[in-house]
DNA sequence: TGTACATCAGTGAACGCGCGTTCACTGATGTAC
DNA sequence: TGTACATCAGTGAACGCGCGTTCACTGATGTAC
């Protein structure tokens, strides 16, 4: 009883130490990330913040995971709302949270999809909450297949076995027929390559109005996946 | 004349220089770039560098530029021995050049490509060497609309001038029609998200031979621009 | 309910490190007449 | 060709900074009997 109260008050200073590590997360980068930093935000001494976290980069690790959460969170939230079966919609609008939820939380989309941090080894942990994003996306993407299985026969003839983790991405999308699983790929790395291009700054000198852009790349990517029209 | 010798031996120091650093570049990447330990490495006290270097952003912009040089240059030369009128080939030799390039210099293509160094305000320099690239794979696609300029209208409606820098493109590619600009700039853009997903880790699960997945990714491309088939 | 003991949060000092940049200087290399 | 002067490369010490992590410690909070 009295040991929840102690443990209560334990998470709420992880939770402090979380909150306060991803402040500077946010308004400085990943690499300017510190301990001692942390801790004079919370009155603390350094030395404190190793009863919560037992290193740098286990407190790194948490702001990965929650980020992911965080984003997953984000996008499923955006694209609940539209009526499954309108999937170009749908994808649309998960398109387009992506994109918002990077240029809200630059830092964080950067710590997530940009150089991994120096010295850094992402543990399993990192990789499982990646998966958040890419299940809505993939979710998009099977409903429309699983909706007009007939339609469109594979084109793409290659062979896909061979490269690509086919277990894993058919669990994501089981309707999707494999001679697609390129496309879908391509479609589902391209937002982010694209968000990452206009972050990152490579856009200069080619696109003015990154949003509108944007907006046409959602459209021909869910033409390439073949998503209904409405 | 003897100006001569010593703006020669000012000049060998210089690259020197620029060779330690992006030795040290290569091997821990530009966060941990150190005037120190380039001095270190030449044998010179730090405070040495100072001669060549106002600062340590002046290195890493000289890094920069020679990186972006070196990449357009390895793909110029990889793309030039292809017969001219086979763009489909040249487009894929220059996508497999950028590729190579990208793995067998990681952390330069973390530099040029990945999140921006923190602090660190690009002078207009490196934009302008960023376009040597750009340049490559602009003109296949620019010499594949010339030769069959009749063939393929565009098919998005989009009227791109609104939000692209269409004087930039056009200068580029002055062959392409406005309305297949936007291909244009997924097809190039894609090609970098597709090395960055590969080399930042956003494969694992999904990719297993990157390899052989970036083959399919450049001929669907390739069809994505409506290249001519070889 | 009260006491003896164990657990845990937080302190403060220290270790050892590396960094960018400045500054007054020596000595060699080049220039002008 | 020789001398007086200016330019430049490189030195060595210092400034001031911040970092991650360890360690022996105090005092409060919780546990067992």
């Amino acid at each position: 009883m009295t040991a929840t109260k102690r443990s209560h008050s334990r998470a709420a200073r992880i939770a402090a130490i979380k909150a306060a590590a991803a402040r500077q997360l946010a308004s400085r980068g990943a690499a300017a990330l510190s301990i001692r930093e942390v801790a004079r935000e919370l009155d603390l001494v350094s030395s404190a913040i190793y009863r919560y976290f037992a290193t740098r980069d286990e407190l790194l690790t948490a702001l990965i995971v929650d980020a992911y959460d965080d984003l997953g969170a984000t996008v499923e939230a955006a694209e609940a709302p539209v009526a499954r079966g309108r999937t170009r919609e749908r994808w649309r609008v998960a398109c387009r949270a992506v994109r918002s939820w990077a240029i809200a939380n630059p830092h964080d989309y950067a710590l997530l999809y940009g150089t991994p941090v120096p010295d850094y080894r992402a543990p399993a942990l990192t990789i499982e909450a990646a998966s958040r994003v890419i299940g809505v996306l993939g979710r998009i993407m099977d409903d429309d297949a699983a909706q007009r299985a007939s339609v469109a026969p594979d084109d793409a003839g290659a062979d896909v076995a061979g490269f690509l983790d086919v277990d894993n991405v058919a669990a994501v999308m089981p309707h999707v027929a494999t001679g697609r699983y390129v496309r879908a790929l391509i479609a589902w790395s391209h937002v982010f390559g694209s968000v990452s291009f206009e972050l990152f700054g490579h856009f200069v000198g080619s696109v003015q109005d990154p949003g509108a852009y944007f907006e046409c790349v959602v459209d021909e990517l869910a033409n390439l996946l073949g998503l209904a029209s409405d």
